[in-house]
DNA sequence: GCCGTTTTCGGCCCGACTGTTTTCAGTCG
C-alpha cells in the first residue's frame, strides 16, 4: 500500500468508529474526504512536499482538521486521533460492516452486552443464540446474521465491472421478456461504468407490481431473497447483490437520476435545485408541491439549466460546473474506434490465428487492427523470434490481400527489462508497423526505479505505445507506482501513446490516470489486449473507462483513421 | 469536520423495508 492509500484506509476506519460512537456528521467529511482523495491522480506525500499544509486544504473536503491528520500521518506515521478511537472501541469495523443489516447501532450493542469485536465472534454467539437475548434482536435477526456472515465470507470483494454488466444486463433482458413489465433501466455503478460494482440496482415500470416482483425474487439464479417488498426488492443474484424497484412512469426519469447516482453527483445537483428555489428526490423536480419534471432524466436536468451529464461523467469531478455552462465534452463512443492496436495470436500465448482475429475485427466495423505478439524472456517458447517474425510478416501480408477494405498491421508487445532496454534488437524492431512495449516483472521496484525504467524505454526510437502503464490487477495487485509527471513529458517528447488497457481485470490506464494523461494532451491507445477472437469485444470496457476519463474521439489514437494513425506514429 | 450565489453559523437527503415494536429504530441505498 502506498502512503496515500494508507491514509484514505485510515480516514474510513476514523469515519466509521465516528459513526459507531453515534457522532453526527464528522463521520460524513472523513469519509468524503476519503472518497475525494481516491480520486486524485497525484498522491498525498507528493502534495504535502509541494506546498504543506495549504496544498492539502485544496483539496476538496479537506479543511483545517483532516489535513492535519494527514500531516501528522506523514511525519510520524501515526494519527493520535484514530489510535484513540481504535483504543476506545477495539472492534474489526472494516469486517463486522461487511454485514448485511448490521450498522453502527448494533456494532456498538454487541462490543458493549457481548463483547463482539470480529466476525468470528459474532458468528459463534449467534449459534450460541446470545444475540437474541439482546434488545432489539429475536430469532429471526439471529438468523439473517448467519446468513450474512456467510454471504460476506464469500464476496467481501466488489465485483469487477465485467462480472457485474454482463450479469445486469442478463437480468434486464429476462425482466424485460414479461409483458407486464416495460421498461427496464440498469443504473448505478453499474450504468456510470466504475471498474469495480459492489451491487447491481435495476429499475422498472410494469402495469403489475406484485407479478413484476414475484417474477424478480424467483429468477433461477435467485440463491437468497434479502427483502420483498410492493415496490422494492433485494436478491442475491449468483455472487451479487441486486436491488429492483418498481417506478411510475412520471417519476422515471427522476428516480434513473437518483439511482444512477453518483452520491456526490446527487448531492451538487441537489443543491442547484435548492437554489434555483426547486426540490429535487427521487419522484421528481417539485416546486412546492407541483412536479415540474420526472418522466427524463433529460427534462430535469434542463429544467436545472444544465446539460445531460452521460452517466459515466457523474462522480462530481467537475461534470455539474460544466454541465451548467454547457461544455460537457462529447465522449468518445464505441462507434469512433476505427481498429484494435494490441492482440495476440498462436504465434505466442493466445488462442486464434492471425486471419481469425483479423477477419473478427473487420466484422466489428474496425477498419485495420495490429497483430501484437509478445517478444519477451519466456518467449523463447512463445514469443516471436527472427525466424518466426519473417514467417509471421508473410502471413499477415496474405491476410491484407484477402480481406479488402481492412489493414492487418505488423506489430509487437516487447518486454522491457529491469534496466529499460527493449527485449528485441533494433534489427528486429524496425520491422514491425507498429511496436508497443510493457513490463511484465520486475514489478516490486520502486516509484524511482519504474519511473527511470520507463522513461528509458520511451527513449526507444522504434516505440510507439506504453500498454498497460501500471501493471495493476483490480482486486489483486495495485501495480508499482509511476511518477506521472515524468512519464506523461517523456511520452509527449518522444510521440509515444499510453494504452487504456481493455481487459476488465486491468483497465490500465485507469480513469483517472487517463484523465491526467489526457490533459497533458496524450493520446490514448484504447485495446483489448486480446488472447482469443472472443476477447475482442472488451474494447467496450476500455471505452467506458475513457469515457470516465472525459476523453473525446479526439483524444483517442485508434479513434484515426488509418492513414492519419500511419502519420502519427514514428517509424 | 467541512463548507459558503442564505458565508463564520448552521446545515450536511430521506424514503422503503425489516423486524421489532404497539408507533418505531435501525439499516440501506
Amino acid at each position: 500500500m502506498t502512503i496515500t492509500q494508507e491514509i484514505v484506509a485510515i480516514l474510513y476506519r476514523i469515519s466509521e468508529m465516528l459513526e459507531i460512537k453515534g457522532i453526527q456528521w464528522e463521520p460524513i467529511a472523513y469519509s468524503k474526504a476519503a472518497r475525494n482523495i481516491e480520486s486524485l491522480s497525484e498522491n498525498l506525500a507528493d502534495i504535502y512536499k509541494r506546498g504543506g499544509i495549504k496544498a492539502l486544504m485544496e483539496i476538496p473536503g479537506i479543511g483545517k482538521g483532516i489535513a492535519g491528520n494527514i500531516e501528522e500521518y506523514i511525519k510520524t506515521g501515526k494519527i493520535k486521533k484514530y489510535d484513540e478511537l481504535k483504543k476506545s472501541i477495539p472492534v474489526d469495523i472494516e469486517s463486522l460492516n461487511t454485514v448485511e443489516g448490521l450498522g453502527p447501532k448494533k456494532i456498538m450493542l454487541l462490543y458493549k452486552k457481548l463483547k463482539i469485536r470480529n466476525l468470528a465472534d459474532l458468528q459463534k454467539a449467534a449459534q450460541q443464540g446470545k444475540l437474541r437475548k439482546l434488545p432489539g434482536i429475536r430469532e429471526k435477526t439471529e438468523e439473517n446474521i448467519l446468513k450474512a456472515i456467510e454471504f460476506s465470507k464469500k464476496s467481501s470483494e466488489r465485483k469487477l465491472l465485467g462480472y457485474a454488466l454482463p450479469l445486469a444486463r442478463e437480468i434486464q433482458a429476462l425482466l424485460r421478456k414479461q409483458p407486464y413489465i416495460h421498461r427496464v433501466e440498469i443504473a448505478g455503478s453499474t450504468a456510470r461504468r466504475k471498474e469495480t460494482i459492489g451491487d447491481i440496482d435495476i429499475l422498472i415500470t410494469t402495469s403489475s407490481p406484485q407479478k413484476a416482483m414475484d417474477f424478480f425474487t424467483s429468477l433461477p439464479e435467485i440463491k437468497r431473497v434479502i427483502a420483498k417488498g410492493a415496490t422494492k426488492s433485494t436478491v442475491v443474484y449468483e455472487d451479487m447483490q441486486v436491488d429492483c424497484r418498481v417506478l411510475h412512469p412520471e417519476e422515471f426519469g427522476s428516480a434513473l437520476q437518483y439511482f444512477i447516482g453518483s452520491k456526490d453527483h446527487n448531492v451538487a445537483v441537489r443543491r442547484i435545485a435548492i437554489s434555483k428555489g426547486y426540490k429535487l428526490s427521487e419522484y421528481g423536480l417539485f416546486k412546492g408541491t407541483k412536479r415540474i419534471a420526472g418522466k427524463t432524466e433529460d427534462e430535469i436536468y434542463q429544467k436545472l439549466g444544465m446539460q445531460w451529464p452521460p452517466p459515466e461523467l457523474r462522480e462530481n469531478h467537475g461534470e455539474v460546473e460544466a454541465a451548467l455552462k454547457h461544455s460537457l465534452p462529447k465522449l468518445v463512443e464505441l462507434k469512433d474506434i476505427q481498429g484494435d492496436l494490441h492482440m495476440h495470436t498462436t504465434y505466442s500465448d493466445a488462442k486464434n490465428t492471425v486471419e481469425e482475429m483479423a477477419s473478427a475485427c473487420k466484422a466489428l466495423g474496425y477498419s485495420y487492427c495490429a497483430i501484437t505478439d509478445h517478444v519477451s524472456p519466456m518467449g523463447i517458447a512463445y514469443g516471436l523470434t527472427m525466424e518466426k517474425l519473417k514467417k509471421q510478416r508473410k502471413e499477415i501480408d496474405a491476410v491484407n490481400k484477402k480481406l479488402s477494405d481492412f489493414t492487418v498491421l505488423h506489430g509487437a508487445e516487447v518486454d522491457i527489462k529491469l534496466n529499460g532496454e527493449l527485449f528485441a534488437k533494433e534489427k528486429m524492431l524496425k520491422e514491425f508497423d507498429i511496436v508497443l512495449a510493457s513490463i511484465h516483472q520486475g514489478m516490486q521496484r520502486t516509484k524511482e526505479e519504474q519511473t527511470k525504467r520507463m522513461l528509458k524505454a520511451m527513449d526507444n526510437k522504434y516505440l510507439n505505445i506504453i500498454c498497460h502503464p501500471t501493471g495493476r490487477k483490480i482486486n489483486k495487485r495495485p501495480g508499482y507506482e509511476l511518477d506521472f509527471e515524468k512519464v506523461f513529458n517523456a511520452a509527449k517528447e518522444n510521440n509515444v501513446f499510453l494504452e487504456t488497457n481493455s481487459q476488465h481485470i486491468r483497465l490500465d490506464l485507469s480513469d483517472v490516470n487517463a484523465r491526467a494523461a489526457k490533459d497533458s494532451g496524450i493520446l490514448i491507445s484504447v485495446n483489448t489486449d486480446a488472447h482469443a477472437v472472443d476477447q475482442l469485444d472488451s474494447m467496450e470496457y476500455g471505452i467506458s473507462t475513457v469515457r470516465r476519463a472525459w476523453c473525446t474521439k479526439k483524444d483517442i489514437l485508434n479513434a484515426l483513421p488509418l492513414n492519419e494513425l500511419l502519420r502519427r506514429i514514428k517509424r
